[in-house]
RNA sequence: GCCUUCGUAGCUCAGCUGGAUAGAGCAUCGGACUUCUAAUCCGACGGUCACAGGUUCGAAUCCUGUCGAAGGCGCCA
């Protein structure tokens, strides 16, 4: 509950009343703040339902509203806009609730589910760039959303592990060292414990690997052959491979830990290798996958496509499996074993076809049936500050282990620069600008919606003053500031009083909206919608921090209501800060 | 060629699924510090919402077309 739906009620049996359907009263937050807390638009919709003037029924709804104790005022203005005040009292009640609340007012779904939210997806021996970002980051954000509403999230890293690039990497391998004995076709094992090669070796032969096999049609039929034998389970290839992931896996969780990124599961591609033969029988005797020049299909164009849609690859002419085949079979995996009721994939919009494909593939296959939700929650593109695609001086992608390096030491030239935090003690100032740092990044990550193509500024993002990252930290710390200088002097948040000016009206409003906001993310499924909100919050806390001087304060009363909105304050804004992958520092 | 997404202030972006006078940040100009952390707050300037039609009480938002941008289009992932 949250004031909001007890207002939608309110209105909706207003509505009900003079004989429209209640669900027109949804009450929603002024778009005009200068002309009231709250609105309804239902009159104008309703009036039609019933041929009479929209200011008529908006009239009749008024005077039933306005009766109520609750509300202090509800004006009837242009087409049919009902304007209304709600009384100061009833804010403060709904602060004594929020307070006392430890989801402060979040909806916790009463039919949770079970989500798996695919984001990330490395490739074993490829370097984590700039692209990756979003995903990652994004993922994380929609996970920690999930779980606040109340349903059961997982993280899954969905490596990328499978396929022709690990044949590549063999075939490369067993070039240069042909003389390891992962190359003996008789040896079953064991095999050395200690990987042949490092990541940063598997950095640099993937590229050379994978250009040699475009150019060279002896190495490219190598490097497949290789491939078809590692998906057979040949021993030493298996042994070999092992290493390729162990080793990426180990260069991966360094930077996640740096970035705050947590995965749940770690699977990969390849972990559906046992399912896929299965997989392909099945969809071939339900008669969904045929043949089709040579390979495997399932035809997945419908009566309403403008355009025929290509079919699935599912096996290809040569016997192997796709990318559409493995994805194919882990939502047939996420199903089985995972129970999930949603699968959300954090990928990049370039590969919206590729997921219509497999989406529609296993409707058809009956891999998951309408009670499981499918979304591709698509991500757009990392710009460059000049807006076109983020590339470095030799055209490759930038790296993410040293964009953070970038982010963390401009933090610090920030701080340095304005002199901030220089009574901490070095260690925790360190970690302050890690923070700083950090929050620079996502939150100039985050801001933008989901699925637009942003440019990164990273001289931007850092900016300690306006809609940024640190901002929003510099806003939480000062409320947990006077927090603590309260607490010194024996003062502690009290009960809540009706506000008594309009800056501590606008914080409580704010506070109050802050369960509709995670409903929204979870509807558009982009974070920018918390990332706004914060700004928002922050805004209005200052606003009244910088009107209301709480430690001054003669009035006990007052001044124990005040601390009790502080405190709910930065409560609010390190639950959205958290939500949005955003960690505060205690002071800063 | 076909399909998808996008085009909002000088710059970077929001815009709550069709509502009132389209909003922020940055930049520019001006104001507020004997401070509960000024990393703040207040004000000013800045828009034919790419363009043209249409739908209706009402359109940045929905439909059609034009121009422009990015991306995708069976055996890579």
């Amino acid at each position: 509950m949250s004031l909001l739906t007890e207002l939608s009620v309110l209105v909706g049996s207003a509505f009900a009343a003079v004989g429209v359907d209640a669900s027109l009263g949804s009450v929603v937050v002024s778009q005009r703040p200068d002309l009231a807390q709250f609105q309804c638009n239902g009159a104008m919709a309703g009036a039609k339902q019933l041929g009479k003037p929209p200011r008529d029924l908006a009239d009749e709804v008024a005077k039933r509203v306005e009766s109520d104790p609750r509300i202090r005022a509800v004006e009837v203005a242009g087409p049919g806009f009902l304007n209304i005040h709600v009384t100061d009292e009833l804010l403060a009640q709904w602060m004594t609730s929020t307070a006392g609340d430890e989801h402060l007012g979040l909806y916790q779904s009463n039919d949770p589910m079970m989500v798996i939210v695919d984001y990330g997806g490395p490739n074993v021996a490829k370097d984590l760039h700039v692209g990756h970002l979003r995903p990652h980051v994004i993922g994380e954000s929609l996970k920690r959303v999930y779980r606040a509403a109340g349903h059961d999230a997982k993280g899954d890293i969905h490596l990328g592990d499978f396929g022709l690039p690990m044949g590549q990497l063999i075939a490369a391998i067993a070039e240069s060292h042909p003389d390891l004995p992962y190359f003996d076709e008789a040896a079953t094992g064991p095999f050395p414990k200690e990987s042949p090669v490092t990541v940063e070796d598997l950095q640099v032969l993937y590229p050379e690997a994978s250009g040699r096999s475009k150019a060279e049609p002896e190495f490219q039929a190598k490097a497949q052959q290789a491939t078809v034998e590692l998906q057979a389970g040949r021993a030493g290839y298996v042994a070999l491979w092992e290493h390729f992931r162990s080793v990426t896996l180990e260069s991966l969780r360094a930077i996640y830990a740096r970035l705050g990124v947590n995965f749940d599961l770690w699977l990969g591609e390849a972990s559906t290798g046992d399912r896929l033969e299965p997989l392909v029988e099945l969809l071939q005797e339900r008669g969904v996958a045929v043949e089709s020049e040579g390979a495997i299909v399932i035809h997945v164009t419908t009566d309403e496509d403008k355009k025929a849609l290509p079919p699935l690859m599912l096996r290809n002419s040569r016997g192997g499996s796709t990318y559409a085949t493995t994805d194919l079979a882990t939502i047939q995996e996420r199903v089985e074993e995972f129970h999930a009721r949603a699968i959300v994939y954090i990928v990049d919009l370039r590969q919206s076809l590729h997921f219509e494909q497999v989406f529609r593939a296993a409707r058809l296959g009956g891999i998951a049936d309408d009670s499981v939700q499918l979304i591709h929650a698509g991500n757009g593109t990392v710009n460059g500050p000049d807006g076109k695609p983020f590339k470095t001086r030799d055209g490759g992608l930038p790296r993410l282990s040293g964009l953070l390096d970038e982010t963390v030491a401009l933090a610090r030239t920030r701080l340095d620069e304005n002199e901030l935090a220089l009574e901490l003690p070095d260690d925790e100032r360190d970690e302050v600008i890690r923070l700083v740092g950090m929050a620079a990044l996502k939150y100039g990550e985050l801001s933008n919606h989901r699925t637009t193509n942003y440019s990164f500024d990273i001289e931007r993002f850092t900016q300690l003053q306006g809609k940024t990252g640190p901002y929003l930290q510099y806003v939480a710390v000062r409320a947990q500031s006077i927090l603590n200088r309260a607490a010194e002097q024996g003062l502690e948040p009290g009960t809540f009083l009706p506000p008594s000016n309009d800056k501590e009206r606008t914080l409580i409003l704010s506070l109050l909206a802050w369960p509709e906001v995670v409903e929204r993310t979870l509807e558009t499924l982009s974070p920018n919608v918390i990332a706004e909100y914060t700004y928002e919050l922050a805004t209005a806390f200052n606003q009244f921090y910088d009107a209301c001087h709480i430690m001054r304060e003669a009035d006990a009363a007052v001044q124990a209501s005040w601390l009790g909105l502080v405190s709910v304050s930065r409560l609010v804004l390190v639950r959205a800060l958290d939500l949005l992958t955003i960690e505060v520092p205690d002071r800063m």
